[in-house]
DNA sequence: AAAAAAC
């Protein structure tokens, strides 16, 4: 693999950008409310860099990000450069500019597009859809650190077309019918016969579909369809033993809380109230802030909350909004009683005797998941019953299988028998806090769904309808997106949910957060009466209350006994800092071999670090809301392919993203949740590899800091650092050093 | 306050 940035021996090695050419970034700040200087692109429309004179460039839709809105941030990050850069004034805007546009017209238009189309432009497409292209499309997810053969034209995919190409199988090329699902991609001719032929019954599931919809429920009579009858009936059926073993386990998952010393549970409660309004948060928190020591003790008293919400449901949205604004406490749900599975109880258990079928077991074990990991052991029985499940599990412990799988056996037993009809309605749904998780998620799910003939398709925003639209006409049997598009093709009559028999809420305490929720709401209410409902996330807590009282019947709760985050494989650390020295510490950090990921609080300051880093020489991409899907996905894509080592994201980033390898997560900004906190983290240190977790803040943060890694239950030194630090030399790798943790 | 999520 190449290097990820330059062969820089140090950051400030040589002050000349090695690319000369500075981001379209760069001169868009320049020289802010000037016209763009102009993107190198051929002006013939024959050319591949062929860019029209109205089409978006870059640089238009750069500036255009910099609205007043972001000014501050930018202005903040600025500051913070400029005083970076006081050492290395040779990088003047004088030698730049000069540079940039000479090297830029040669280099990019002679090399760069030319040895795309030269080198590889035949080549790589013919090797994609001829043999493995399927397979590879599949296991993209797990084999993210494979070398890419899209990743080779980055500088190529400033152009929007070529991004779609990147990714033929699942983007929207509308034209092509066939692309229209990846998946008929990998079945040759059968699926496109297929649905020809059934052009010929009426396309319109609505037409149709009307009367059948009502017959085919029948099916489900095991559940009436009255919720309320169902549930009842349901409850009863199943053994009580999810109420009998939980409690008692749910306590003793904790213990490691007693180690600790109990004077942070004064400090902590302590303060909180006093520097907050403590009505703030009636509801839930403040309780069960601190301890969990204690939470179960307050169990009672916290769990109000949950009645609470649903009855009065208006009330408490309003009130938590308002609370919300009032401060930023970090709030600490109350942990949900889990029924805990013993990791060694799992040893011998296959994904057969848990119920899937070979097909299944067959295609897990090519995404390498050849046995199941504790977490899946628990929850795909349960979930293959029928049953409302919550499971928590840690970042990178495999939720994604635990639910995918059962899921797609449970939709192909449910529809044994049946004929995959076209236009028929979709059985089930996965929800996700982003596009880009949804997008990873069917990469794992997909394969499973296609290997016992189901179909997926992918509903998320940021691209257009057409694909998406076009796909559910054809009928799909799992939904897998992001809640505002599902709801706006819901709302415009081209997606029925009334059939969906089981959901899956990703990230579901995040999902129950004020901007989610009432979406959420709104959707469970669209799917079927007694669908069955999975909310799985690494930091499940009393959060979901709001979700779990109205939609869930008898749910059964897991978890993995004693596997919490700080019982993982990530070293976290702590660098108290100067704020003047945080540009050049983060520099200093993110100049390394391996793959590092940073978290920053604001799209801007997320903007502004990436190119600092490239100023520095150290090859950087941004991830984040104010990109366009195209480059959000695209920027993803370059560091899972280790095309580029640092992808500077905001939190959209936080949750469910699998990157293989990031070995080094930077938090240039403290986060001010502990779930976030831990998320955040959990992108490294996944499926029981090692990471380290950097969190950069300031003198006066230190308190904060120690709250809420208390709450996150993560020890983690702290250390002062100052730039040209051992410790940082340490922390980048670049140099060995004793692992004191 | 920020971020995410539709057009």
């Amino acid at each position: 693999m190449p290097k990820n940035k330059k062969p820089a021996g140090g950051r400030a090695q040589n002050f000349e950008p090695r690319y000369g050419k500075k981001t379209p970034y760069q001169d868009a700040k320049r020289r802010p409310g000037q016209a763009s200087a102009g993107k190198p692109g051929s002006k013939s429309p024959g050319h591949r860099g062929y860019r029209a004179a109205d089409e978006a460039t870059p640089h238009a839709e750069k500036k255009q990000r910099w609205s007043a809105q972001e000014k501050a941030g930018r202005d903040e990050a600025r500051g913070i450069r400029s005083h970076a850069r006081t050492d290395r004034p040779a990088r003047s805007y004088d030698d730049r500019p000069a540079r940039s546009y000479s090297d830029r017209p040669t280099r990019s238009f002679d090399d760069r597009p030319r040895r795309s189309s030269d080198d590889r432009p035949a080549r790589s497409f013919d090797d994609r859809p001829r043999g493995e292209r399927q397979p590879r499309d599949d296991r993209r997810t797990f084999g993210d650190a494979r070398p890419s053969y899209r990743a080779d034209r980055p500088r190529t995919n400033d152009r929007p077309a070529r991004s779609f190409d990147d990714r033929p199988r699942r983007d929207d090329r509308p034209a092509r019918s066939y692309d229209d699902r990846p998946r008929t991609n990998d079945r040759p001719a059968r699926s496109f016969d297929d649905r020809p032929r059934r052009d010929d019954r009426p396309a319109r599931s609505n037409s149709d579909r009307p009367a059948r919809s009502y017959d085919d429920r029948p099916r489900r009579d095991d559940r009436p369809a009255r919720t309320y009858n169902d549930r009842p009936v349901r409850s009863n059926d199943r053994p009580a033993r999810s109420y009998d073993d939980r409690p008692r386990r749910s306590f003793d998952d904790r213990p490691r809380r007693d180690d600790r010393p109990v004077r942070s549970f004064d400090d902590r409660p302590a303060r909180s109230n006093n520097d907050r309004p403590a009505r703030s948060f009636d509801d839930r928190p403040r309780r069960e802030h601190g301890d969990r020591d204690r939470r179960p003790a307050r169990a009672a008293g916290a769990v109000v909350a949950g009645g609470a919400y649903a009855g009065n449901r208006s009330d408490w949205n309003a009130d938590a909004k308002a609370k919300a604004h009032q401060d930023h406490v970090d709030v600490v749900h109350e942990k949900l009683q889990a029924e805990a599975v013993q990791a060694e109880e799992v040893a011998g258990v296959t994904f057969s005797s848990l119920g899937l079928g070979d097909n299944i077991v067959r295609v897990l074990a090519d995404l390498g998941a050849p046995s199941p990991f504790p977490i899946q052991a628990a929850t795909i029985g349960p979930i293959l019953e029928g049953k409302d499940v919550l499971a928590r599990g840690r970042t990178g412990s495999g939720k994604t299988i635990a639910f995918g799988a059962p899921l797609v056996e449970s939709i192909l037993r449910s529809q044994a028998g049946t004929r995959r009809e076209f236009g028929r309605k979709p059985r089930a749904l996965v929800l996700a806090p982003t596009r880009e998780l949804a997008l990873q998620i069917d990469r794992t799910i997909q394969p499973i769904a296609r290997s016992v003939g189901l179909f997926t398709t992918q509903i998320y925003g940021g691209v257009p309808q057409a694909r998406q639209v076009g796909a559910l006409k054809k009928g799909v049997d799992i939904i897998i997106g992001t809640p505002g598009r599902i709801e706006d093709l819901q709302e415009q009559g081209k997606l029925d949910l009334s059939e969906v028999s089981i959901v899956v809420l990703d990230e579901a305490d995040h999902m129950s957060e004020l901007g989610f929720l009432e979406p959420m709401q709104r959707i469970l209410r669209l799917v079927e009466d007694g669908a069955q409902k999975l909310l799985f996330s690494a930091t499940l807590d009393r959060e979901v209350a709001a979700l779990v009282d109205e939609f869930l019947v008898d749910p059964a709760v897991y978890e993995v006994a004693g596997e919490d985050q700080d019982s993982g494989t990530i070293n976290h650390r702590v660098l108290v800092i100067d704020h003047r020295d945080k540009a050049e510490i983060l520099t200093s950090l993110v100049d390394r071999p391996g793959k590092t990921l940073v978290f920053a609080r604001t799209r801007a300051y997320a903007e502004m670090l990436a190119e600092q880093f490239d100023d520095a020489g150290i090859h950087a991409v941004a991830l984040h809301g104010d990109l366009n899907q195209a480059k959000r996905t695209r920027n993803l894509e370059r560091l899972t392919s280790g095309r580029v080592g640092v992808l500077v994201a905001t939190d959209v980033a936080a949750r469910g993203i699998h990157v293989d390898d990031i070995d080094l997560v930077i938090q240039a900004d403290a986060p001010d949740e502990y779930k976030t906190y831990l998320h955040r983290s959990g992108r490294t240190g996944r499926a029981g590899r090692s990471g380290t977790v950097v969190t950069l803040i300031t003198r006066q943060r230190r308190r904060r800091m120690t709250e809420m890694l208390d709450r996150a239950e993560i020890d983690a030194p702290f250390e002062d650092a100052r730039i040209g630090d051992d410790v940082l030399e340490e922390l980048s790798g670049r140099q060995l050093a004793d692992v004191d943790a």
